[in-house]
DNA sequence: TAACGTTTGAAACACTTGTTTAAATTGCTT
DNA sequence: AAGCAATTTAAACAAGTGTTTCAAACGTTA
């Protein structure tokens, strides 16, 4: 018998907006979309939330805050395990790993929040203060001291150059991913992009464990050639 | 006295969308706002194109072949110019900067085509076979091609990673350039962003110029360690 | 100038949007 | 069981959407 552990209408709106907003974009679900999707009455949303609106900053938040705490409690981790000298390699796959993880994959329903990258690249964010101030903040600074643990050679505005480097190979390693699962089998598109980007026949956690090694040799390598430690 | 060279509605009509959908997205235009910021009438996208996804995809690719265009001929020259043997940095910032300046750039309006991000990160792209072929498909071929001839050293397969993490990077810089633009001056959000991402102080051709150094560098530095040459 | 096809114009169309209303139902507490 | 607030419901609302219509204006050729 499956377990049904009964979900308030506010979980399965959230949830329900959650995949939909990630799926098809924000201004491309109406809230009667949303409301079948999640088998409520339309006055739902905005009974519970106070508008479509609130609704996108309640499901950003939730995950925000689940994703950010996931990267700052590995990141911590990674530090204070390697002694206090732990590998550029290894902070950069910390990072990348929860990101790619906390993103794309390994979640009950295909529910990934690349709402993230929806957040940094798309027309919708309204909830920008908040996301800079409680999710980049955070995660940057908590990213910055590692890296500095991992090469204290780094001054703090080559991290910005470098941290972004990442953050852009991460996103759009997830944008990628989006974008293949996105077009119908056999389209001439997906031919395409086969041809252009192999990877993409690999199951989410292959992809994952993929892309995570690559950006994090491919980063430390270029820190370690760029910013050279002394020899001393 | 202005030189008023007179401008046919369909052009007005493909700058106005230009600018409009790179700004704010495609379903946040109206044809009705389309139209009074084209000074035509709102029949007059569909007598000309038919319908607004039309417009969007005649918009796109009209900035795409300009854009491959330029891209194309950079690269081979490179490649030529360079004996036969150019530089790992030299070919990567060859394309970063082209991107760069086709995309955020040196325009005479402020009309970026950051639709080449959109078109990648956006849930509205119906051009996609289109956009596949004619636009990915052969920069990427190009692309490798040059690098190649810089470093013979790298497979079909190492190109296909390579190439991701410059692109990924190239993208992400745009987005952030862009997204600091549409923020207040003084707001909260974007004095947090500063203090992540200092470069946004600087003019758009600055920009350009430390983004396109920061990533050529950064990546060809990255290959050539990740990737050796043969010693002998 | 007359007649032509092309382009523009204001209005209307059919439909969807987010949101509100007010009655019906539910779940608790007394 | 009664009363009461919280919730859900179907229906309506006003505003905005992309698109179509068809008459008026235009520009070119005869």
């Amino acid at each position: 018998m499956t377990e049904t552990p009964p979900i308030s209408t506010q979980d399965r709106l959230l949830d329900a907006a959650e995949e939909l907003f990630a799926t098809k974009g924000f201004s491309e679900v109406s809230i009667r979309e949303l409301a079948a999707a999640a088998d409520v009455n339309v006055a739902a949303v905005n009974y519970h939330f106070q508008g479509k609106d609130n609704l996108l900053q309640e499901v950003i938040l939730r995950r925000f805050v689940q994703q950010r705490e996931a990267t700052l409690n590995a990141l911590e981790k990674v530090v204070t395990e390697a002694g206090d000298r732990p590998s550029l390699e290894q902070v950069i796959d910390t990072l990348v790993r929860t990101y790619l993880t906390g993103t794309l994959g390994t979640r009950k329903k295909v529910t990934f929040l690349s709402m993230i990258a929806e957040e940094m690249t798309g027309h919708h964010a309204q909830a920008h203060d908040v996301f800079f101030k409680e999710m980049i903040a955070p995660v940057f600074a908590a990213f910055s001291r590692a890296l500095t643990a991992a090469h204290p050679r780094l001054t703090a505005e080559d991290l910005t150059w470098v941290i972004a480097s990442i953050v852009g190979q991460i996103h759009h390693f997830i944008v990628r991913w989006k974008k293949a699962r996105s077009f119908e089998e056999d389209s001439e598109a997906l031919r395409t992009m086969l041809r252009v980007f192999p990877p993409v026949g690999l199951t989410v956690e292959q992809y994952i464990e993929a892309a995570t090694d690559h950006i994090s040799r491919f980063s430390s390598a270029a820190i370690l050639a760029l910013y050279p430690e002394d020899q001393q």
